[in-house]
RNA sequence: GUCCCCAUCGUCUAGAGGCCUAGGACUCCACCCUUUCAAGGUGGCGACACGGGUUCGAAUCCCGUUGGGGAUGCCA
């Protein structure tokens, strides 16, 4: 039997992490066992669902790489069917209206937990003649589920779990205005779509006992389940907006890559022996379910950055350029040839010191802004008068340098510091700030090497005469 | 309250009775490298929640305690 799994969200909100998450060990156990991960719109509650946030889990989706199979299913389209599943319950007799009113539940539900049992609904109406009904109450549509006995889920996480019928009350199908409940749709749904395996946030393992009274109820043999622990803050309380949960491209917007999210995210609640470095093709080869953990997690920014360190220097130069582009452009700057082809060349030297796109765009932007480059604020200060004086005796020494090579320019510079009597040391930190304006940069002879004669001696010449460019966000 | 689940370094985790004086990764610290910062290399700090069993032997199995989480909706 072939695997056909579903990523299921609704639509009330932007793709959290768990979601992604949970879409990610869907695509993996899909793609892992050459079944199909199809994409379902859980769009039933009309006043929370919007237009705005089914674009964003698609976006975000996309953006992460996981992409689904066949068109999305929008669940509200598919009510009348659900509300047919109802009807052929009720004329089977394994469903029933009840006239309850909100009010008479929230009693019920008071009343048990008073007498330290579990609140439910008592089952009033289950067997009661429809006569007695209230005429100015709409009617809903429970489920006639069983009284006794009890439900076991056999889970592909959690193992074997049992809950006595009896803690289980008569599950409501049908709102009062006809429409249907989530744990309607989702069964039907997912039986309708040929659904072979749910995998899903543990949160909603208490609901499986319940739809697994559903299925045998429509008489359709329930899904293998699987429900994966939840993600936590870094308090161990359930992930939220108060923990900074944002929605997936908050971390595309932070620089974060896609294939440092997936590992990432992966590694929370799953393992593969001691890797932790996986990409997206091994974890294809090595996703098992049964190597997911039972505990929760907590999401941890320090290691998704490191983890992102590590793919970003996975990319090419060209990758790479592609994507700062934008953001070079965004602090002001354009990307020309020159700009493109010093990129190109001191790539190399500025990923290994950047931890993300956000990062990387900063780091080098030396590279292609125009003269006179913008100094940092605390880089100011290393060109005082006496490093000016040193950088203005350096620039005509270094004009002579006919090969210019790193190899050259630093045989040059040394001699030149042997030469005045200075440590290399004082003379490399204000060249540094006089070529790219911050105390961090990649190699001075790259820097050199990549920016070329003319704008090395002239960047020399506008720190010697105290030329700063426009400070702007820079620091 | 009731039901369900969970419990190894600060964090992510390896561990499926002896390979464990518990391994890896992130973080932190030190050293090496070095023109800065990274990267890289080497080393260090750091955990089996607690109490009972079972067993020749338990991080691994059982029970309890404690702690955490989830569910208890005409939300999904």
């Amino acid at each position: 039997m072939s695997v056909v799994v579903r990523f299921a969200p609704s639509p009330t909100g932007y793709l959290h992490i768990g979601g992604a998450r949970t879409a990610l060990f869907n695509w993996l156990f899909a793609r892992s066992k050459g079944g199909k991960f199809l994409l379902r719109i859980e769009d039933t509650d009309r006043a929370r669902s919007t237009d705005d946030a089914i674009e964003k889990i698609f976006e975000g989706l996309r953006w992460l790489g996981l992409d689904w199979d066949g068109e999305p299913v929008f669940q509200f389209a598919r009510a009348a069917r659900h509300a047919d599943i109802a009807q052929m319950l009720m004329s089977e007799g394994k469903a029933y209206h009840c006239w309850s009113t909100q009010e008479e539940l929230e009693a019920m539900r008071a009343k048990a937990r008073a007498e330290g049992r579990q609140p439910r609904y008592d089952g009033t109406w289950r067997d009661r003649d429809p006569a007695l009904a209230p005429k100015d109450v709409k009617p809903v549509v429970r489920l006639r589920a069983p009284q006794t006995g009890e439900t076991t889920v056999h889970d592909m996480v959690q193992g074997e779990v049992t809950v006595p019928n009896a803690q289980l009350d008569d599950m409501v199908l049908l709102r009062g205005d006809g429409t249907p409940t989530y744990m309607l749709s989702v069964v039907v749904d997912d039986a309708d779509m040929g659904i072979t395996h749910v995998i899903r946030g543990d949160d909603h393992l208490t609901n499986t006992f319940r739809q697994v009274q559903l299925y045998r109820a429509m008489g359709v043999e329930p899904p293998v389940f699987g429900h994966i622990p939840l993600i936590h803050g870094p308090d161990g309380a359930k992930l939220s907006k108060r923990h900074g949960a944002l929605g997936i491209e908050a971390y595309r917007d932070m620089g974060m890559l896609p294939e440092a999210m997936r590992n990432y995210l992966m590694r929370l609640g799953w393992s593969h022996g001691d890797a932790d470095v996986i990409s997206t093709e091994q974890a294809v080869q090595w996703f098992d379910m049964s190597q997911v953990g039972r505990s929760p997690s907590r999401f941890d920014m320090q290691k998704l950055t490191s983890l992102n360190a590590h793919w970003l220097r996975e990319r090419s130069e060209e990758d790479l350029i592609g994507m700062i582009e934008p953001l070079i452009q965004a602090e002001g700057f354009s990307l020309d040839a020159t700009g493109h082809r010093r990129l190109a060349a001191g790539m190399a030297g500025l990923k290994a010191r950047c931890r993300t796109l956000n990062e990387l765009a900063e780091a080098a932007a030396f590279y292609v802004e125009p003269r006179p480059i913008r100094i940092a604020n605390d880089a100011v200060k290393i060109l005082d008068e006496a490093a000016r004086q040193r950088l203005a005796a350096i620039a005509p020494k270094l004009a002579d340098v006919e090969e210019w090579s790193e190899a050259a320019l630093e045989a040059a510079c040394r001699q030149h510091a042997e030469q005045v009597g200075v440590g290399f040391g004082k003379l490399a930190q204000p060249l540094r700030v006089a070529l790219t304006g911050s105390t961090v940069s990649p190699g001075l002879f790259e820097v050199m090497a990549v920016l070329g004669k003319d704008e090395v001696v002239a960047r020399l010449d506008d720190a010697a005469q105290g030329r700063n460019g426009e400070k702007k966000a820079r620091q």
